[in-house]
DNA sequence: AAAAAAT
């Protein structure tokens, strides 16, 4: 069943049995030449790179397992397979082969068991299966790793991060560097579930709610394998000596374009990366997201020198089961009107609703507008107490709270067990410092809110005056990828037609 | 003119 509907694939038809290792190597050398001859300050990496075969990337067949809300829907169904491509290159003479099961991974049984009877994981996706035998493969290659919002990225480094480690030394040997605290909160949450047999321990290092604020120097130490975190913190506990370091075998940056991005966390994620090696004298790095733009992939091929790498184009990059729409509105008054008169009426009933604004202010100013007329929904942004936003994502988690307005905090990552099939982009996401820039990368992730694992979502891109205009234009040029448009905000008739063509409907 | 983290 596991097959069911999908054209038979040869045994073993991965990327690294075609083509044979002699070949590779002179293919290697060849690149070496190439590269050395036209630019010698190129990365070694580049030069010695070969060049594998372009994957095919499946919809993967994993899904939210025990975790979710109850009413579990069984796996995801394998119906129509993403044809996007991935491309792998690797480093070195290691050749890898695709693990068409987690039993060729030779994890421990505690770890399978996590990963069948926990996770309700039957098979690894497409990159689970590409990455995990180049993550667990020794010697450690560091490891670029991009792959579509909702493949699966997750289980990979958390997979990668519970096997090298060893239970039973009391120490931090694993590292997981994150944007937001929910997402550190959420990734913990996953490995504990994955981890359940195995008696790894893992501390989530965010900042704590201001009820449970202890000073520093009385806080215990770190004694979790596994320490998962957000960069202040992280680096506040490894500077008192909270977290030590010199054990530390691999470290896993999630979202790593934007935590290795000059206009993101760059320079924390430098210090820490700089304190390990310091410490632990070189240790694993693997950096997993869904995007990588070309000045960012620029830099992490260049610190990541001597690693595996897996790209994507970006034209493959948008997810087919998530139909993307525009609308125009004339004003700001008749966005709130689409979402009361549209939103509240069909979305909440195929599902749950992200709502995405720009502002702290403008969750405020949303929430009110929709409250002041008895609609129900909450918002979420950076600047609240740990424990109110805690609350909001517990309520929302447990599928207490429908629609949520949000700040791109949540933009990355956030995975509601596939229960948001609904994302509106209130604002559209826009390039700091510019007017009608678009965020490709946020508005990509946005949309990633929906689908979750193959699932089918919906967005629509509330459109008013010309520079939205131009910013939706451009998205559509860059990704290569037409977006129809609802011809009518105020029809119902319109909106319903376009739910039903992306299948949250009937 | 900002969201994110945090001092």
């Amino acid at each position: 069943m596991a097959d069911g509907g999908k054209p038979p694939t040869p045994e073993k038809k991965s990327w690294a049995d075609v083509e044979e290792e002699e070949e590779a190597k002179a293919k290697a050398a060849a690149a070496a030449e190439a590269a050395s001859s036209s630019s010698s300050n190129e990365p070694a990496v580049d030069a010695q790179a070969k060049q594998i075969e372009a994957l095919s990337l499946s919809v993967p067949e994993e899904h939210g397992g025990s975790g979710g809300g109850g009413d579990d829907q069984g796996p995801p169904l394998l119906d129509d397979s993403d044809e996007s491509q991935i491309q792998a290159v690797t480093s070195g003479g290691t050749v890898y082969e695709s693990a068409a099961a987690f039993e060729d991974l030779k994890l421990t049984p505690e770890l399978l068991k996590g990963l069948h009877d926990e996770m309700g994981f039957s098979r690894p996706s497409k990159i689970q299966a590409v990455t995990l035998p180049m993550i667990l493969t020794p010697p450690y290659k560091d490891l670029i790793a991009q792959a579509h919002n909702g493949s699966g990225k997750t289980t990979c480094f958390v997979l990668g991060m519970l096997s090298r480690v060893d239970p039973n030394r009391k120490v931090t040997q694993a590292i997981c560097i994150c944007p937001t605290r929910e997402l550190a909160q959420q990734n913990k949450s996953v490995l504990m579930r994955m981890g359940k047999f195995t008696g790894i321990t893992c501390a989530c290092a965010i900042p704590p709610a201001q009820k449970d604020y202890v000073p520093i120097a009385k806080m215990p130490k770190i004694t979790d394998q596994v320490v998962i975190g957000t960069s202040g913190t992280l680096m506040k506990w490894i500077n008192h000596k909270k977290i030590l370091t010199n054990d530390i075998k691999i470290l896993v940056f999630d979202e790593a374009d934007h935590m290795l991005a000059e206009d993101g966390f760059r320079s924390d994620s430098e210090r820490i990366m700089r304190d390990i090696q310091r410490s632990a004298g070189g240790c694993q790095v693997l950096l997993f997201s869904a995007t990588f733009n070309e000045r960012v992939k620029d830099f992490v091929t260049r610190v990541i020198k001597d690693g595996n790498q897996i790209f994507v184009k970006k034209e493959e990059l948008t997810l087919e089961k998530v139909k993307q729409y525009k609308v125009q509105v004339p004003d700001e008054r008749a966005k709130i009107a689409v979402i009361k008169d549209k939103i509240f009426e069909f979305g909440q009933k195929v599902g749950q609703v992200i709502i995405f604004v720009r502002t702290k202010q403008s969750t405020k100013d949303v929430h009110n507008a929709l409250t002041l007329e008895d609609y129900v929904c909450s918002s979420i942004q950076g600047s609240l107490d740990q424990s109110e936003r805690e609350k909001i994502i517990q309520e929302f988690k447990n599928g207490y709270t429908k629609v949520l307005i949000s700040t791109d905090v949540l933009a990355r990552g956030f995975d509601q067990a596939q229960k948001v099939n609904l994302v509106i982009n209130y604002d559209m996401p826009i390039k700091f410092g510019t007017r009608d820039e678009p965020d490709y990368e946020v508005y990509l992730h946005r949309i990633g809110r929906a689908g979750r694992f193959g699932r089918k979502g919906a967005v629509f891109n509330l459109l008013c005056g010309e520079t939205d205009n131009t910013v939706m234009r451009k998205i559509e040029t860059y990704f290569q990828h037409n977006v129809p448009e609802v011809r009518n905000w105020q029809s119902e008739e319109d909106f319903e037609r376009a739910l039903k063509d992306a299948g949250l409907v009937e």
